[in-house]
DNA sequence: TGTACAACCTACGGCGTCGTAGGTTACGGT
DNA sequence: ACCGTAACCTACGACGCCGTAGGTTGTACA
């Protein structure tokens, strides 16, 4: 995408800052892994479209788990950023709205980061015996979960299992989004709300989003 | 787990039959997919499950890919099998509850091959561009919906979404119930079906099955 | 103008894996 | 008892990738 700028009609050899390479390889990294996977992505590849030798990742990361480990953490952090700062709505209804929403936001502008983080394994990084991100994310929506049951005086012990369900339904729905493109981010909000707040027994026709844009 | 038979105290050099030593790699191959991904693992190391040396299994399946496409197959297949059995009831809930209990039979039974079908990824073997086995899986719910949403005069172009909701919410409740393994099968069953079918805002506290177990 | 450091390079050694060439051994049939 | 074939083996060559040792060049600053 981003091609480095060349100067006229030969390819300039730039050199660049420390903080700026790094964040080249980040980009690319990350477009990397999410379009081959970790295992299907080597260090020379990185180097080679930065436009720069191996022992330049290696200076700034050690190695092709350091620049997976950033790029990760990085998009984590965003991710749960966007979801999070989404929750502030009072009734539990429109927290969904806004959650979903800002998840499929997220999807969209950070699609790559997305597919990395849905692709995971990556065999035991995390510090628990169940690995992949997405459960990561599930564990957080866990908490919510189970406040909201607290309130409600459901059984808090089958948060984690509403939990699983409800980030399994809208990440799967978001790699198929992420493809099709079609219908739109807000539609797409809509049912996926319609679903999980009314179940398959009460699916309005015309699910609309009542919170903001 | 299955150790080749031994006679006594020494290992036997068995001769299989082409037959058995087909089965046999299979199976090995399989539990290497599932523990260590399509990447992860090496045809030697298949071999040597086996007490073999590597051109057996090229013999048999011409490399790695011929393994996994052989594997995959046929967990697809008992996958479909066993879940589209369930499907003879009637009633749209009750369709549900057994496609569920079938899927996490599944789940329980042949948990490796879940493992696999989960995992998924292996870059574009598909036909089309969206690659992930669940998808594939998700596609045959997609046409089971279509049928009840044209029955309930709803928008057919939706049944994608909405498959893609459903399968994902099963999907990842599997993969987690795979690694807790609390509750049992038909208490998780039960909450799918609560959830899917009633929503959150009529989730019942006490969901019970109502079909044959 | 020169010098010190940051940015970058070429080159290599080692490892694991794939896939194959060509030879060896068990075993059932006659 | 022999013989043909199916099952199996021991190499071997090639490749891709990782990670590092040690040298080179740009550039900021005195």
């Amino acid at each position: 995408m981003v091609v480095v700028s060349e100067q006229g009609s030969r390819a300039q050899k730039r050199r660049m800052t420390g903080r700026q390479r790094r964040e080249q390889l980040l980009d690319i990294g990350r477009g990397l892994f999410a379009e081959r996977g970790f295992d299907g992505t080597s260090v020379e590849e990185i180097a080679a479209q930065a436009g720069v030798s191996k022992p330049v990742v290696y200076e700034h990361f050690g190695g092709k788990d350091g620049v997976y480990a950033v790029v990760v953490d990085r998009e984590m952090q965003t991710l749960l950023g966007m979801v999070a700062g989404a929750l502030h709505a009072d009734h539990p209804r429109d927290k969904l709205e806004s959650a979903a929403l800002a998840l499929l936001r997220y999807v969209e502008e950070h699609s790559e980061g997305f597919r990395i983080v849905t692709r995971d394994s990556h065999a035991a990084s995390g510090t628990g015996s169940f690995a992949s991100l997405i459960s990561d994310i599930a564990s957080q929506v866990e908490h919510v979960l189970a406040a909201e049951f607290r309130a409600r005086g459901y059984d808090m012990s089958l948060a984690p299992l509403y939990a699983q369900s409800l980030v399994g339904m809208v990440a799967l729905t978001g790699q198929w989004w992420l493809e099709v493109r079609t219908p739109s981010r807000e539609v797409v909000a809509a049912h996926l709300v319609n679903l999980a707040w009314n179940g398959l027994s009460h699916l309005e026709e015309q699910p609309a989003l009542g919170a903001d844009s």
